[in-house]
DNA sequence: TCAAAAGTCAAACATTTGTTCTATTTTTAC
DNA sequence: GTAAAAATAGAACAAATGTTTGACTTTTGA
């Protein structure tokens, strides 16, 4: 490697770094002093190399104006929920523990604001490799196919099951020989399950 | 609210919207520009303010060094190894298809640099509600607890199953009466299990 | 090795940007 | 409603930061 390809790598690192501690990116006064350079042009000079090879992006006579292209890794952020009171909104502030990250690509290509977490209870839909206590990731829509996972209120509670309608009739069957699906009337499909996360 | 509040809210979301679309933040005049102020010392005001609320932080005489005391969620960063090669170390550049984030929440207290991730294979290990498909989360360690869900190299192939060890003798149980049990010579640890995603 | 290219340096400059000051207007709280 | 407090405005200032220029030194590649 050239001596100056090392300085290009060596003077990017620095402008990692700093942005990451600070919140902004470094001035180009800061970074000569960092990268054992005494001349603010040679900073300038590689700067606009680092530009031209797309690292960065400057906006000119702007200070601190450095903009790393970063490849970072796309995520979701989505909220768990806790209880679900009856008649409120699931997403309603009270009902939200805690926010959680998980890469885009875990999920598929849906909208951030409609997802929300659940934590399952019960082992009614074991054989779906749906345990007791594992985290559901959902997406918020009114309807689903049949066949698809679901969570549907059922008299004011929160359940995940299988979804089954014929000709206007919905029922939910559990994965587990133990329990009865649930048929007919007061249910409503709050969302489809897209992603299950265990912790072990 | 008093309506110097409504503008303190106002200019902290200009700034977190900025400095996420630019990746540096806003000078002043910018916010001046952007909240319907004409007076670049309001401006300042409200950013002191902000400050000693604690939302932002300052450096003096510093250009756009606002710095976001913002509550990011914590993550880990791991990769996804995809065919495990005999002999390669399982962490190799090759063997790596992509990086993922998630919560540290989701997987409990683990040095980011020994997780890797996993997609398992085959449906040995269905009863304990680990499908085909599945992406199993792994903590890099050598030996695991009699009971646990470890990563194993048999015969240069990697598998999934629950570690027992008896006076030496190592066995490995799927979970699922389809499958008998491995037991003995070329079984090395490779990791422990800690978390399961099924994408659905 | 040697000439050309590239990199480094220092200094002066132009622009941006945070700070301070004072006067005026608006809002708040009784 | 009214006086005090708070917020706004404009301008001048000081410090910082990016840019340019020209001379010098080092590195590169045949």
């Amino acid at each position: 490697m050239k001596k100056s390809e090392q300085k290009m790598q060596d003077i990017l690192s620095f402008i990692e770094e700093y942005t990451k501690n600070s919140g902004y990116p470094p001035t180009y006064r800061e970074i000569s002093a960092n990268v054992n350079l005494k001349s603010i042009n040679s900073v300038k000079k590689y700067l606009d190399r680092l530009e031209l090879a797309g690292y960065i992006k400057k906006s000119g006579f702007k200070s601190r104006s450095i903009d790393l292209v970063k490849q970072e890794i796309p995520t979701v952020n989505f909220p768990v929920v806790g209880r679900v009171a009856a008649g409120q909104p699931i997403l309603a502030e009270q009902n939200i523990e805690e926010r959680l990250v998980i890469s885009s690509s875990l999920i598929g290509n849906y909208d951030d604001s409609l997802l929300f977490a659940l934590k399952v209870r019960g082992d009614s839909m074991i054989d779906a490799g749906i345990n007791d206590g594992d985290l559901a990731i959902v997406h918020s829509q009114n309807t689903v196919e049949n066949g698809e996972i679901a969570v549907a209120m059922v008299e004011d509670k929160a359940t995940v099951k299988y979804f089954y309608k014929n000709e206007d009739k919905i029922s939910l069957h559990p994965a587990n020989p133990l329990y009865q699906p649930i048929e007919g009337k007061n249910i409503s499909v709050v969302g489809k399950v897209v992603a299950i996360i265990r912790k072990i």
